[in-house]
DNA sequence: CGGCACAAAGTTGTATACAATAATGCTGCG
DNA sequence: CGCAGCATTATTGTATACAACTTTGTGCCG
């Protein structure tokens, strides 16, 4: 931990740190994030931790408890179902507006972007491959040049994360970088109304993909279970 | 302000309580919002009232400027325009989720709404009046029973406050109650695809009701003008 | 008289100290 | 042996102290 400590961490710098930790599954659902601990880590006092957790706890990755602690969250089935629905809501319509502005530096980048995430596919880091794929929703919506919907979809991309740890059912395979591709070739061709369907059906598939059906949501940790 | 400081506040009802008041307008945009004159209204540290800024500054009210302090939010021309895009791709099918789900206590709900709005209007206190308008759309999302919508709905229409500040133009009437009216009739008949189109009528006018045409954004006092 | 440099004041940024609360383990009694 | 109550420990909640930076005011020099 100490080379962190060479770096001159902001609250906002921490927090965009613990984000990608617990998007790429670094940190799992439930995961106790003390003050003490994450302050010796990166080297900083409590005070800007308490900072990052604000911030993290905002976006809904983290849960706080009075006198208890974060917690990274632990989405129920309820609110996997709440946050694909906003997705459904904000993406395809944005993805038809990314197609008619798309510019061929958007499509370079976003061609980069998948040919990363498969050499993280290739080399096992299952993490960086899921950040990577939400960071291509994400780069759409700034392509589509609308920044607040833009930061509307990041948070759902990276609560969307602690979804699939906690629901995702098919183990073995994130083989459906076939729908990214898809919207390539629309994105190539600059077809609006096939990129919005294209990400509609997308967004319909991930959800298929999820275990959403139990009501009682599957505790991380038996502590977590039991202090609930 | 000695009065303030019999309740204990915290953090979150400071934050609500300065989210309330900018709302109302009771704190325009561009005012600075100083940590020990917040302290002090309140009777609690700096360290709350941190929490409470940073809280604000999330979701878009207030901004920060580092080593220069917290200000309420000027959003852009551009900003503006992007949270209605944002509400006009939210609002309408939340809306027609609502009117299908609607209950005769929460059509009485609303009515009360409308009726606390009217009451404000004829008193004179067109700050509350435009938090109740505001409230209308919020407790649709909340009908609707969207909780994740619901949070976003809310920063826009507490973000669509500020831009009604800076860039409404029709001072005199406020009279787009009439758009509210014709929401609660489609709610009552349950009619869905109404409520929608409504709702998608309602944002539109809203929008063409406001001065987005000028490139360069008003400032609020001069001292904002020339800090920038 | 104007402008630049420096000093002083005020405000924010961060760390730390202390208080309050919850978790843990011990002890003694039934 | 088991459980209740209390002491201990650990962690979070809040306030305060100090450092860093920005702004403002003053005076010197050109």
């Amino acid at each position: 931990m100490s080379e962190f400590e060479l770096k001159s961490w902001t609250s906002e710098s921490v927090t965009a740190d613990l984000e990608r930790a617990i998007h790429e599954h670094r940190l799992p659902p439930g995961t106790k994030l003390g003050e003490d601990e994450l302050g010796e880590a990166y080297g900083i006092s409590r005070t800007l931790v308490r900072a990052a957790l604000l911030a993290l706890s905002h976006r809904h990755l983290v849960t706080l408890r009075r006198n208890r602690g974060a917690f990274v969250a632990q989405p129920s089935v309820r609110e996997a179902r709440e946050v694909f629905e906003a997705r459904a809501l904000l993406e395809p319509r944005t993805a038809k507006s990314a197609a008619e502005r798309m510019t061929d530096a958007d499509l370079a980048l976003l061609h980069a972007n998948i040919a990363d995430e498969h050499v993280a596919l290739d080399a096992g880091d299952n993490g960086r491959a899921l950040f990577l794929s939400g960071r291509f929703h994400v780069e759409i919506a700034r392509i589509a040049d609308q920044s607040t919907v833009e930061a509307f979809i990041s948070e759902l991309i990276s609560r969307s994360s602690l979804i699939i740890a906690l629901y995702w059912r098919r183990r073995a395979a994130l083989c459906e970088t076939q729908a990214h591709h898809a919207l390539m070739d629309a994105f190539a061709d600059r077809d609006g109304p096939l990129a919005e369907q294209l990400m509609k059906s997308h967004l319909l598939d991930l959800v298929a993909s999820l275990d959403l059906q139990n009501t009682a949501q599957p505790p991380a940790s038996l502590r977590e279970a039991l202090n609930r």
